[in-house]
DNA sequence: GTGCTTTGGTGGTAAAAAGTGGGTTTAAGT
DNA sequence: ACTTAAACCCACTTTTTACCACCAAAGCAC
């Protein structure tokens, strides 16, 4: 399980460090082989294990092709998905479409959420924290679960 | 079950020492691990044992991802659960973003909450302690539970 | 009550690890 | 073939963390 908000710098040439605390889970969850993809609700990226991905992708793929907003969900998932390989150091390249379809310029934050990660820019992370915080979602209706969720 | 109110001091590095009456309760529950995170209504922190927190987690976790109220507890409080680890000394460090959450500066209070603890700047526990003594939450529904519930 | 011992809290230091930057080679696309 | 970009490699700088030592306070025994 992935958790966490860590601050990252992207390099000049469009590089992240991924944090040495995940280092070892993602070499043995999936040998440095990462994907990632846009997030469709938010202008973030969605980084997995390849091996968690494939199920999901496997999951996507199975959708009923006719059905408008299955094919939207296809395209969008699928047609940015990227595979990512760790360097020497730790690091991989984010391409330039992902990079600009977050709004990514040097200061990025990268937030576990449990089987994956999302990669914000740092300002637009803040802006949608605090929005958050602002009680702007809890007027929407809460799944069963959570209303009983005892913290 | 944790109880009580403790007054602690952060020094320079952000560590913070865990009173030491908490200490074999903590060793043997979680192996001296636990987890931090934000509380997303008021501003302070959730202290986890390891094991406590992997339940809650779990729930959050298996929320519907499309749905923007369980979007929003999975960003804030998987996204800021971090883990700590006791050292020699007892003492565990306190990440820089959540102390900036909690507007830490010197004084903690730590607040024994049953299965967790709760960590506050002193300035706001006193405030918000206040507060609830002013009666201000008096005039809000009690739930069913608590009417009948003696003290 | 006084002194000694033990335990808890605090601060500092040094070694290791992680983050960062760049240069060179290789591949790819025009 | 030339230009551009990405992958690989190497080296430096900063941060982190583990470890050590000291001080204060509390408890115990005499």
């Amino acid at each position: 399980m992935f958790r966490g908000v860590n601050k990252i710098n992207l390099d000049a040439k469009g590089r992240m460090a991924l944090p040495a605390r995940y280092r070892v889970q993602i070499a043995d969850a999936c040998d440095n082989q990462l994907i990632a993809t846009i997030d469709t609700e938010t202008r973030c990226l969605l980084l997995y294990p390849l091996p968690e991905w494939e199920v999901i992708e496997q999951k996507i793929e199975a959708l009923p092709s006719f059905n408008p907003a299955a094919r939207r969900i296809q395209r969008l998932l699928i047609g940015h998905a990227t595979d990512l390989e760790l360097d020497a150091n730790g690091r991989f390249l984010l391409p330039l479409a992902l990079r600009e379809y977050a709004q990514m310029d040097k200061k990025l934050v990268l937030l576990g959420q449990g089987r994956k990660f999302e990669i914000w820019s740092e300002d637009v992370w803040n802006d949608a924290r605090d929005h958050y915080l602002a009680d702007a979602e809890k007027t929407a209706v809460l799944p069963e679960d959570l209303q009983t969720l005892s913290l």
